[in-house]
DNA sequence: AGTGCGATTGACT
DNA sequence: GTCAATCGCACTA
């Protein structure tokens, strides 16, 4: 397996949408007491400056305030009383801004993943956004982590070229439905959704 | 202090 | 396909 490279900020895209799509095949890496965790990025949706889907929007509260930090930190959040999800944020320092990362593909820690979400199929262990986070043991305490610092949780490339990317519009939403925000790996069958978002 | 609901998931018909 | 679970947050008052 090729080795991890930690991503620097300057690599980041500082557009929104551009972020979100440059993520797709870059990797996410978590360390943690239990061991070392990561999946390759096989789907992501951006939610961007003034965007009335997105978290920001509001303006910025205790929940929010780290959409609005400098590009490449870790914003997670708690949702519908179970589910935590992870986004990076976008832009520039003061601009609330993210990219919600929807699935990964088990890379390191395929066994640990299996545990901690007490399943053993390797597409349903990360194939969503709440899932994803379970198996990576991203909690509320990994907000605001600066992804690319030295630290527990941290973006990486594998130096491999993503697959053929999607677009499609943003899934479980209202606000802002049409936009075709969502990116993901043609065909990967880690990408949350029906069949037909896969493709 | 009370209310309504959400960037979801898993179980069930 | 439908629907309950479960709670922090933003908003109203």
């Amino acid at each position: 397996m090729p080795r991890l490279r930690r991503l620097r900020r300057s690599e980041l895209p500082i557009d929104c949408a551009t972020l979100a799509r440059w993520l797709i095949g870059k990797v996410l890496v978590h360390e943690t007491p239990d061991g070392l965790t990561s999946g390759r990025i096989v789907e992501t949706e951006a939610y961007v400056h003034g965007d009335a889907a997105g978290h920001a929007f509001i303006g910025q509260t205790a929940r929010n305030r780290t959409l609005f930090l400098q590009r490449g930190h870790a914003y997670v959040y708690f949702i519908y009383g179970m589910h935590t999800c992870v986004n990076v944020s976008a832009e520039t320092p003061g601009v609330g801004a993210g990219t919600l990362i929807r699935a990964l593909e088990p890379r390191d820690g395929v066994a640990l993943m299996q545990v901690r979400r007490a399943m053993q199929r390797i597409t349903d262990l990360a194939r969503g956004p709440g899932r994803l986070t379970q198996a990576m043991g991203i909690t509320l305490a990994d907000d605001g982590r600066d992804l690319t610092r030295a630290g527990p949780l941290w973006l990486a490339t594998d130096g491999g070229p993503p697959g053929a990317i999607g677009t499609s519009v943003r899934i479980g939403i209202s606000r802002e439905a049409h936009r075709p925000l969502r990116f993901y790996e043609r065909g990967n069958p880690n990408v949350s959704g029906s069949l037909a978002l896969r493709r």
